[in-house]
DNA sequence: TCGTGCAATGTTTACGTAAACATCACGCCC
DNA sequence: GGGCGTGATGTTTACGTAAACATTGCACGA
């Protein structure tokens, strides 16, 4: 077989880059190795290499020897297409999202993708650009598909928690971040209301009247619920409620915010609902001629990893991600194995308050 | 890890219980509607509904409308493990990458995924986060074993260049990002040396005697060929060339550098690797008093969202990160297509220079 | 000595799809 | 009017794996 004749057209440019891999016989092509090619090259029945395979128990020292060394000389590679469909499953979590370009969910999927990939799972990725209900329910679709055991949805919309989307029967297993559907679906999140909490905590002790919040757009949940949290917080303690500036997340509406802010004279603290419009606003801020944090104090959300080094340090809320994208895979682990559709619940995952030189006593 | 057994939920083996389903939407189990299913509903055989579901001619239009009513009802779905096992391919576009954390890296996923589920390609995602030998090598047997039909590598490493790890055989089209590895891999990336020219070219215009650089890490192609570009504009244009200080992207040492630069009283104009780092070294130059771009211009690399919004904003090299993904997923389709192992050779995708508020001329 | 029983290995089969081949019905031409 | 082509549909088979079942061989006890 060896240079067997179905070679391609010889346009190997690259002079058989990957001819390096020991003398594996064929080449390119698709011919894959089969566990029938093991099991010949070895002297036994495809059925003792799939038991090799697998690690079963009952195959003989010797025997195993020598399928091994077959398997390592022929490079044979499990064919998981003919694995899925003997099991109904594919080893693989779907991943549906908006963006990977908010910090935070990049930072999510790359842990998902971390500790999916450690229990032997690989994740698909499909972004959905435009969050509409056919798009999403399309993504859907495209994953039943594919096959996959699971899906994660990362999405920042009211369109599962009003419950205009159903969520196909064919897929089993689903979990929401950022959503309220925790009644129905299986939830994880950064616990949004306690960091907002946190953050208009550390300015009313530090002796501000009140808290201004810039918020992040209205589709996000999660927005919603820090602009929620800030409200309640200030109104337990007493304080009056200035009007919240909205937001998109985007360093620019920030920057508008800002601006905004900077006529408000009695503005000394300000809680802004993500990193990036802090960074907008301090820059509006400072072209304003308002110093921080003596006569404005700011706080954050999310801490991404530049926040260290706006000007100034900026105060924040640190969300952990990477825990975030853990609990996901964990959860859905779980319901694979135990062959659940759903595991309602809620899931939050705790913030800290990151102190840096963003925030002052006021006055100071 | 052991023993009591494979976790098989015992009652799906030996006959009908996976029918599991209580009817109720999500309490369905495995129910995989097949072919079979449909064929039985719509009163025809299984090959004749392989035919409607694959669109080709030759079924009378009562047929297949009797067909696709049934798909309708029993809401079939083509087992896309099934068609891999048959095709022996799964449409599935394999990408490893180092780390989703970068800006750069995250839009370029984002766009491939965008692109590639355009064409009908789902993207399986494994991350290497030490990308040792083993590791990337582990990636790729993984990769086989999943069966993706390509695989796209992002990875700032040299272990591809050196020669060091040679790709597996089993994977017939590997494109790689960032590398030099272009006359062996398909490569697709940013013309940083183009990038870089204009960066330096644009200081030097504007009356800078010559100009500093704060590199990326000495592991990346990237941060090389700005490097390099760099020393070589300033080389044709006959200007001395400063010690270039040492970077690793982060924005924590681009704070360093920015305090050693604070310090040399001839500095009046420096090309930063990365924004991030450039966004480091403001905040240093700001606390040391030296104004930019007063006394000092800043010109960036990547045009990130936020560098609109840095303090100044930002002078940078805006990179096009979507259309690398975009030219990614299109050669690999190409490969794909014509069944070539490798396609050699580099294609770069250009740059350009965005002016904002960093840059001026010197003395100003 | 011959069963017995168990451990090691082989054989059959099914998973869902689709190409290749087989059949069937109908209408057309000589 | 009968052979025959053509288009519509059915049947067989293979893809690679692994569970279920079948077979072999050997040790051990009666």
């Amino acid at each position: 077989m060896n240079g067997g004749g179905r070679q391609q057209p010889g346009t190997t440019h690259g002079g058989g880059a990957q001819r390096g891999g020991s003398g594996v016989p064929g080449g390119r092509r698709k011919q894959r190795v089969s566990m029938a090619d093991v099991a010949t090259l070895a002297g036994v029945s495809s059925q003792t290499v799939s038991r090799v395979s697998n690690g079963h128990p009952g195959v003989v020292d010797s025997t195993r020897e020598h399928v091994l060394a077959a398997m390592r000389e022929l490079g044979y590679r499990p064919n998981s297409a003919a694995r899925a469909l003997r099991y109904g499953q594919f080893n693989t979590i779907g991943v549906i999202l908006f963006s990977l370009a908010s910090t935070g969910n990049s930072r999510t999927v790359e842990a998902i993708a971390t500790h999916a990939a450690a229990e032997g799972y690989a994740i698909t990725l499909i972004p959905v650009d435009v969050p509409t209900q056919d798009n999403v329910l399309g993504a859907f679709t495209r994953m039943g598909e594919l096959a996959v055991d699971a899906v994660i949805v990362i999405i920042e919309i009211h369109l599962l928690d009003a419950g205009t989307v159903t969520l196909p029967p064919g897929v089993h297993v689903v979990i929401v971040v950022d959503s309220d559907a925790g009644d129905r679906y299986s939830v994880v999140d950064t616990d949004q209301a306690d960091g907002a909490r946190r953050a208009v905590h550390h300015l009313l002790d530090l002796g501000h009247r009140t808290v201004w919040h810039v918020t992040g757009p209205r589709t996000s949940y999660a927005a919603q619920r820090r602009a929620q949290a800030w409200r309640t917080t200030l109104e337990e303690a007493g304080r009056p409620v200035p009007p919240p500036l909205p937001g998109d997340w985007s360093a620019e509406s920030g920057y508008a915010a800002g601006l905004a802010l900077a006529d408000e004279p009695d503005c000394t603290a300000v809680f802004v609902a993500n990193d990036q419009m802090a960074l907008g606003l301090l820059r509006a801020l400072h072209e304003r001629g308002r110093v921080v944090p003596d006569e404005i104090s700011v706080v954050g959300f999310d801490d991404i990893p530049d926040s260290a080094f706006f000007i100034p340090p900026l105060t924040t809320v640190h969300q952990d991600f990477a825990e975030v994208g853990r609990r996901c895979v964990q959860r859905v682990l779980v319901q694979i194995r135990e062959n659940q559709t759903s595991l309602p619940g809620t899931d939050l995952v705790p913030t800290r308050l990151v102190v840096r030189n963003s925030t002052a006593a006021p006055g100071g």
